[in-house]
DNA sequence: CTGAAAGCGCTTACAG
DNA sequence: CTGAAAGCGCTTACAG
């Protein structure tokens, strides 16, 4: 009795283990009748190779990490979700690695995780995708993993990300679209790689269109809430933009903070646009407009690179990338200039 | 060269391997000086025991699900976050299954999660905690399982929970101290379990201080922010409470928005308070007073039921359960009534 | 297209 | 306090 084996399988089936192996491998060289046969017995016994056995006398565990840092709950469940489907739909299944990148301990701690499970890969979400550390000994190990959306040195390995140029530009020429020419834009924080990418697309759409960049209308902030108020107090003195791009939700919240203080309406008196769609952009009012990651498709993205062995290294010249679309929300925050 | 296994620990250390596994699993019977020894090579080869080759040989696989279908982010990782503590702690780790509860196929992915990965036990958040589908299937096959805050049939088996009835009076009584005499009451959804309990202990404490529950102060709700704000509009008419006390947040901010509506000062013409500290309770203004539950710690809890074998089948008796305490958090929503 | 043998790295059940 | 043997349920590397 109990759970039913590989073996009883293959007896009630009358073939040997490594047949019915290879009917739940879905490996080649298996008699249509054969398969057939297997598969109809492995079903009556609700058959389920033992993940344990399988990944003793193979090499893949069929276990993938995510390391996470709580950038954001939203952010981390929309990870989950999208790496748990793709995890899901091959077999393999989702270990969660909750972890603390100022912890000294942190490389010893993906270590042991990654020799005690065998990881098959591990997907790591910033800020973890940017400890060296932790890159170190995943490649010192030997286990592919795919970084999302990566800041310091992107080029070193596999990862996913979004073009934040692109998207900072469409969204300016959104605002433009609307009637504004006097833009005021918040920088992102200077450490951090999208900073310099969406400050480019600004500046792109802003040429294009033939509108001047004044150096008084870029404010460099640090992606927060206050570093956002005080970039709005700056911009929003006499001859105010009619329209401000913040580099993050955060920041364009702080500005829409600012903007209340000095006793503006937003958006009658100013358009006010984000980036990233954090659900505050939704529950504030008026709603934000922002850009939209694709989250849940960039992990599975993620994912599927592990699965289909591409993440592996070493990597023939330069490591594997995918870049995914990004998606403009227009809210109430943007309308056309008084 | 490769990954250092316990044959090489066991030849370093000149002992058998028996030894060493004795050593790893920290179990009692070897010498101090041999421990020392053994632990030391270990250490200096980075051996960590294969989890396959464990969970293959002996019964336990170091692995515990977590089975959940979004009732928030927030709510979700405060609840990874609290058990994948414990599992590390126990040389285990979590893994994760999001689920859709209302598919029909939830049975069979539970017990082919279960079969394949040989789950050392699966911890449920609601509302998976609720279906009786998944629970039958667990019990079948012998998983000890441990149920968070279960609204339907708590008896059944282990879990863990929080006094809601004493949370739901405690709040009150704060209300009542505050100096409100004439408060309504917004009721939970009828189909959860914690609803009833939420009332009485709002009849509890207003029975205690000698005031009457008026049956037109008591509007039933549905837990979310529409059944909130017509809840609202029902009590707030001529001769309104001074304070409202819904059963949970959501509800708790429809009153909210529907006192605005009809033009009264929050908190000074309506002192509101809710359940549950959701994150729009903090970002809201004023900031809304509720009541926390300790979800990390009942999810520590809940694995710590799995680890120590509490949860276990079969139950001699009644199964095991603990109740946590709970937080009230006065915040700015509430004062004494004008 | 199919199978017999060996072995993955541990734990269990005994023996001493 | 310590160890030799068997076996967990698969895959790998061969053989036919």
């Amino acid at each position: 009795m109990g759970v039913a084996t590989i073996n009883d399988v293959a007896r009630l089936a009358g073939v040997s283990i490594k047949t019915v192996s290879r009917v739940m491998n879905r490996e080649p060289n298996v008699r249509e009748e054969t398969r057939a046969k297997v598969l109809s017995v492995a079903e009556s016994l609700q058959y389920r190779p033992s993940q344990s056995a399988r990944s003793l006398a193979g090499s893949r565990s069929f276990l993938i990490g995510l390391l996470f840092d709580n950038p954001s709950a939203a952010y981390v469940t929309d990870v989950q979700l999208g790496a748990a489907a793709r995890c899901r739909a091959s077999g393999r299944h989702l270990v969660i690695e909750p972890v603390d990148t100022a912890a000294p301990d942190l490389p010893k701690l993906v270590r042991e995780t990654c020799r005690a499970l065998r990881l098959d890969g591990v997907i790591l979400t910033p800020p973890v995708c940017d400890d060296a550390r932790v890159l170190d000994v995943l490649e010192q190990m030997g286990v592919p993993y795919v970084r999302l959306a990566p800041n310091r040195d992107p080029d070193r390995s596999p990862r996913v990300t979004m073009d934040d140029r692109a998207a900072a530009a469409e969204m300016t020429r959104k605002l433009i679209a609307l009637g504004h020419t006097d833009i005021g834009f918040v920088i992102g924080h200077p450490d951090h790689g999208a900073s310099e990418l969406r400050r480019q697309g600004f500046v792109d759409a802003m040429r294009e269109a033939g509108l001047e960049t004044r150096p008084d209308r870029m404010i460099q902030g640090r992606f927060s809430f206050r570093s956002g108020f005080d970039a709005g107090e700056a911009l929003l003195g006499q001859g105010r933009p009619t329209a401000v791009f913040a580099s993050n939700d955060d920041m364009a919240l702080g500005v829409m903070a600012a903007a209340r203080q000095l006793g503006l309406d937003v958006p009658r008196d100013l358009s006010i646009a984000g980036f990233d769609d954090t659900p505050a952009a939704q529950s504030v009012w008026p709603p934000l407009t922002t850009v939209a990651q694709p989250i849940g498709a960039m992990a599975a993205a993620a994912a599927d690179m592990i699965i289909d062995g591409e993440a592996a290294h070493p990597h023939t010249g330069a490591p594997p990338s995918r870049e995914l679309g990004f998606t403009l929300r227009m809210r109430g925050s943007t309308v056309e200039p008084a």
